[in-house]
DNA sequence: TGCCAGGCCCTCTTTAGGGCCTT
């Protein structure tokens, strides 16, 4: 089955770091981007069944008050599975909020078809030079106009999109590339630091 | 109650260790 020519790009805001260890998702932001345009958000806070520590309502903003009255991860992620549909996904660090989507759609029995790349892994074979590869960071080091709050997810859901045009943009500009594949980027993301310029040209002389 | 991860990537490497990145 041929995947939609769409791109979820997704954060999780959780209790913890370790789904593993029992840490839970309490928020889902995502934008929908299509043929470089971002077309559609979600945004959901999800009620985990239990508190969350001082440090994450710190952290997020996200209080103990404000997901009270939410929904439970069940009727989101149900939600959110239906608005991933069969597109392909992204995040900033995805192995991060891969394991957290697995999880929680785990515990609903739902799957998704598409694959997930990540925008650090990529980030940081284009962006060599950036003092380091935090999201916010490569915010400024591109440039990209910010305005709201890091730690909520569909505000970092947004900049990771943006971050992602950048990245192509520039990879397509530096390399005379018109139009790289997400599973060009995939192997761009996995091909060592050094030979990024080779991989690149390469792609650039056998382009269609 | 209190505890906690894991994949990537560099180098003083590969028979390993530690920083980065995510909450």
């Amino acid at each position: 089955m041929a995947l939609a020519n769409s791109l979820i790009v997704l954060d999780f805001e959780t209790t913890g770091i370790s789904p593993d260890m029992g840490d839970r998702a309490i928020e889902i932001g995502a934008v929908k981007i299509e043929n470089g345009v971002l077309t559609d958000r979600f945004q959901r806070l999800m009620n985990p069944g239990r508190r969350i520590s001082p440090f994450i309502e710190s952290y997020t903003g996200i209080t103990n008050a404000m997901l009270k009255s939410a929904p439970g991860n069940a009727e989101v992620m149900a939600e959110f599975c239906e608005f991933i549909g069969d597109s392909n996904l992204l995040a900033h660090n995805a192995a991060f909020d891969k394991r957290f989507l697995d999880a929680e759609l785990s515990k609903i029995k739902r799957r998704y078809p598409g694959n997930f790349a990540c925008s650090l892994l990529v980030a940081r074979r284009v962006f060599q030079s950036a003092e380091n590869h935090k999201l916010g960071t490569l915010i400024n080091h591109c440039n990209i106009s910010c305005d709201g709050n890091f730690h909520r997810a569909l505000f970092d859901a947004e900049m990771t999109a943006k971050l992602w045009l950048s990245i192509l943009s520039t990879v397509e500009r530096e390399y005379g590339l018109s139009n790289i594949s997400f599973n060009e980027i995939q192997k761009l993301a996995k091909t060592p630091k050094k030979s990024i310029g080779k991989f690149l040209s390469s792609l650039a002389a056998t382009e269609r």
